[in-house]
DNA sequence: CGGCTGATCGTG
DNA sequence: ACGATCAGCCGA
């Protein structure tokens, strides 16, 4: 497997659409306790700042948990949602700037961290007493959210606020080459209380 | 595939 | 109290 180079200040230092966007097909890389998982980024979402009423920092809301998405550009912003699920951003923009990308899925970049991304959620529905469940199921919607994304890459609070161009074990580097008609578009997904923000096109897919 | 529901806790 | 959600279950 080449080394992929990673990405530098200058691609996370513009606006949270343009970031949002550019993100797809990158690789997100995580150390975790069965060694590094790469993860090819597949959905994107942006947050663009005081003025979304879709974001956490409408309004101007800056408080210790948004904190992270007024940092510089490439600061991971990790929230716990609904009392047990991790959602992942990485900040965009300059200090004092919140905009930001929220990560909702990735597929392994390799076999290698295909099997570390079903031991690390075989072991989290383990946790939650769930079933066992179908292999075939599991692999099929591995990290197809924003939840599942952080379970298989063992992404938590504990990455919070992480400077990505500067960390050796939580960075984003370079993917094959997306062209941009196969970029699609749509709506934000679960910010209905956001009124006329939740029907921008901020959302982007494979 | 689409709709419904319970689970669970840091934040403000 | 309330989520930038998930998985299981049901019916189509």
């Amino acid at each position: 497997m080449r080394a992929r180079k990673r990405l530098p200040r200058s691609f996370f230092a513009r606006d949270g659409i343009t970031v949002a966007k550019e993100l797809l097909g990158k690789i997100l890389v995580h150390e975790t306790p069965f060694g590094l998982v790469r993860g090819i980024i597949t959905e994107t979402e942006a947050y663009m700042g005081e003025e979304d009423k879709g974001s956490h920092t409408y309004g101007g809301k800056r408080t210790e948990r948004t904190e992270p998405m007024y940092h510089k550009g490439g600061t991971s912003y990790v929230y716990l949602i609904y009392g047990m699920y991790s959602c992942m951003n990485i900040a965009a923009m300059k200090e004092g700037i919140p905009q930001a990308v929220l990560l909702r899925s990735v597929i392994p970049a390799d076999q290698e961290s295909e099997r570390i991304m079903l031991k690390l959620r075989r072991e989290a529905a383990v946790r939650k007493g769930k079933k066992p469940g179908g292999e075939e199921l599991l692999k099929k919607h591995l990290a197809d959210g924003p939840g599942k994304l952080c379970i298989a890459m063992d992404i938590s609070r504990r990455d919070n606020d992480i400077d990505m161009v500067e960390s050796k074990s939580f960075y984003v580097t370079e993917g094959n080459k997306v062209m941009p008609e196969q970029v699609r578009e749509g709506k934000r997904i679960g910010i209905d209380y956001a009124e006329e923000a939740a029907d921008f096109l901020w959302r982007f897919y494979l």
